[in-house]
RNA sequence: CGCGGGGUAGAGCAGUCUGGUAGCUCGUCGGGCUCAUAACCCGGAGGUCAUGUGGUUCAAAUCCCAUCCCCGCAA
């Protein structure tokens, strides 16, 4: 083992635990650096990000500051002076002067297959745009989003009933594994660095409420994939008479079923107890296995449709 | 003290405004019927109506007060 290596490690959701407990587990010297505290729920209580809790757990010095690129976020990296640094999902940009500090650079675990799919929300954004493949790839940081040299990259098939949550855990692991594959070529010097092809870049946008908002228009499989992609939030959803509803889980539908085939997209076609619920989209039908009217619970569409009658109802 | 919805049988709901025997759709148990089903028919069990030996009342799931829990929005 590589004794006392230190590294600087800048990661916020839960996407970045199993890289930092790697790291832990290879007795590294760290420091973390996260985002503050924000608040959350009902009551506007302060949440403490995950990766500050596993910091917190290990006895390892944690930094929030709001802008690691201040003044004082570069007097504290500094003082700490890292051997290397390591971003996973910090939500934060770096400085020049940042990337500067650490002898051996700094080193991005990014949830996708770059090129393809910089940016803020990778893993999502390939659900919703129904890639068959996506992956995790390891790059040196540089100034711009997601532009440094490829290091290491693995690839991996997304399931069709995955939804992002699910792939966010398989893809964290994979990436926490990458990471370290990564500095271990690093320090024996035998990692290759492969400079992306600008061409072939693509860049995916922050998800907004509105990203959730389905268009029932849209083909079965293209909203089953929004419905997997925008998963646990924004979640995708629709309006009954002006109220909100979640759309958590889809299906797509395989058997024949009769139903009016001349109803407008967002008709609940089938709405049965024993059946489920059916609603007609731009090119024949989708299943909706569980979902929420607001202010009540999540629940199975077939346990809903007990006390609520949907038949010939319409989603907009 | 951010705004709003809700807590009624194992599940999902109605009943609350206008106080007067606890209902519906399922499930479950028992029986019947059908080549068959998203089946159907008959019968039964199962609730201190979130909590308060709270207030009002002849009478509270329902009105008033307090507390707890769940959910949506906003951040």
């Amino acid at each position: 083992m590589t004794d006392k290596l230190k590294v600087a490690f800048c990661g916020t959701p839960d996407f970045a635990v199993p890289s930092l407990n790697k790291l832990i587990e290879r007795g590294y010297q760290l420091t973390v650096f996260t985002q503050p505290d924000r608040p959350k729920g009902r009551n506007n209580k302060l949440v403490a990000p995950p990766v500050k809790e596993i910091a917190l757990k290990n006895n390892i010095p944690v930094f929030q500051f709001e802008k690691i690129r201040s003044d004082e976020g570069v007097r504290t990296l500094k003082k700490f002076a890292p051997d290397l640094m390591v971003t996973a999902a910090f939500g934060q940009i770096l400085s020049q002067e940042n990337l500067d500090i650490p002898p051996l650079g700094c080193i991005n675990v990014h949830a996708s297959l770059l090129p393809k799919y910089r940016g803020a929300a990778p893993i999502q954004w390939s659900i919703i745009d129904g890639e068959e493949y996506t992956g995790v790839t390891t790059m040196m940081t540089d100034i711009g989003l997601d532009t440094g040299d490829i290091l290491l990259k693995e690839k991996v098939k997304i399931g069709e009933d995955e939804n992002c949550e699910e792939l966010f855990n398989r893809l964290s692991l994979i990436g926490a594994d990458l990471l370290v594959r990564t500095i271990d070529e690093l320090l024996a010097g035998t990692l290759p660095r492969i400079k992306q092809d600008a061409n072939q870049a693509t860049r995916c946008a922050m998800l907004k409420k509105e990203t959730g908002k389905i268009d029932f228009r849209m083909t079965s499989q293209q909203i089953h994939n929004l419905v997997r992609g925008t998963y646990s939030w924004p979640c995708a959803h629709a309006y009954m008479d002006d109220e909100l509803v979640k759309i958590w889980v889809t299906k797509k539908v395989d058997t024949d079923y009769d139903y009016n085939k001349d109803a407008e997209p967002g008709m609940c076609v089938i709405a049965n107890p024993k059946i489920g619920l059916f609603i007609k989209t731009g090119d024949g039908i989708i299943e909706v296995k569980e979902l929420q009217f607001q202010g009540s619970k999540r629940m199975d569409a077939k346990s809903l449709l007990l006390g609520k009658k949907l038949q010939d109802r319409k989603f907009i």
